[in-house]
DNA sequence: CCAGCACTTTAGAACAATTCTAAGATGTTG
DNA sequence: CAACATCTTAGAATTGTTCTAAAGTGCTGG
């Protein structure tokens, strides 16, 4: 359902390179680094701090400045969502598409729930003078007890 | 449904003593300013500053850091809940009740959805291990286009 | 091929929300 | 009322994030 077929092969610079470039964005060292951790084969949550860790690790180096600031960009481009689960962080989702979250309150970690086979019934309508810009459903998990 | 009767007339400050006190706190002069201001007649949504400028309004004079402490102390006795949707601030809810929220995103301000004829089809059963602590459903509005 | 300009990156300062510290104030109880 | 535990609070500290402005890099027109 999702239009970009090449997500799900392992993003590979070419690509990305005209991704970036679609977006209006210059296909730069510290983008392609990012982009390539964040579109691979499967689809993350990642925090800025979580993936700058990550882009030094792999060698990248790059600052946490540049980390905000593409991640928003990528925002605005629509390759990338926020998800607002926690005060405390702000979490960016390679998941564009209609889909929910279960979040791991313990472990701060989140994962997609497929929209396709939720449904929820008996919203009010908008009120008006308003549109809905997305509905979202967080499933808050704790440990067993 | 909900077992606080004392929640729909004025909070006055017999109520909101005993309130206190059963909760295991002490009526002070400034959680009984907060209670007055949060517990009366309809439900509410606060910031912890927004709470603070209210108190301030009406001459009770407190601080901001006695603000947050008694929001915590409040939610940890269950006379309030904990609302994120912004990552920029945490939003207090009089309404501990089982509800879902409009948020207007332009604005940051949330309205109730009742929780009583939201039905949510279709989700997941929760990982092994763990439980649902609640299920929260937001529906962000912006000003129709 | 560049030169040159726009776009990027980044260190570090700045900010905003929230929490912490520790010292003085106040509620409660005997 | 004394005495102690509990509370409040100013101000410092912390955290996540944004801003600033200066240095670096990608791209294009000649
Ligand atoms: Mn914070
Ligand atoms: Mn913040
Ligand atoms: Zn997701
Ligand atoms: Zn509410």
């Amino acid at each position: 359902m999702r239009s970009t077929g090449s997500r799900t092969a392992s993003a590979n610079k070419v690509d990305l390179t005209a991704r970036l470039r679609a977006a209006g964005l210059r296909p730069t060292r510290q983008r392609i680094a990012l982009g390539k951790l964040l579109f691979g084969p499967h689809d993350r949550h990642v925090t800025a701090e979580s993936l700058h860790q990550e882009a030094v690790k792999v060698g990248a180096h790059l600052s946490l400045a540049t980390v905000y600031n593409t991640l928003h960009q990528f925002t605005g481009a629509g390759l990338l969502r926020q998800v607002i689960v926690d005060g405390d962080k702000t979490y960016f989702d390679t998941n564009t598409g209609d889909h929910h979250h279960f979040y791991y309150e313990d472990e701060g970690l989140l994962a997609d729930i497929p929209g396709d086979h939720v449904t929820i019934d008996g919203l009010p309508r908008p009120p008006s003078g308003t549109e809905i810009e997305r509905v979202e459903v967080v499933v808050r998990l704790k440990a067993r007890g």
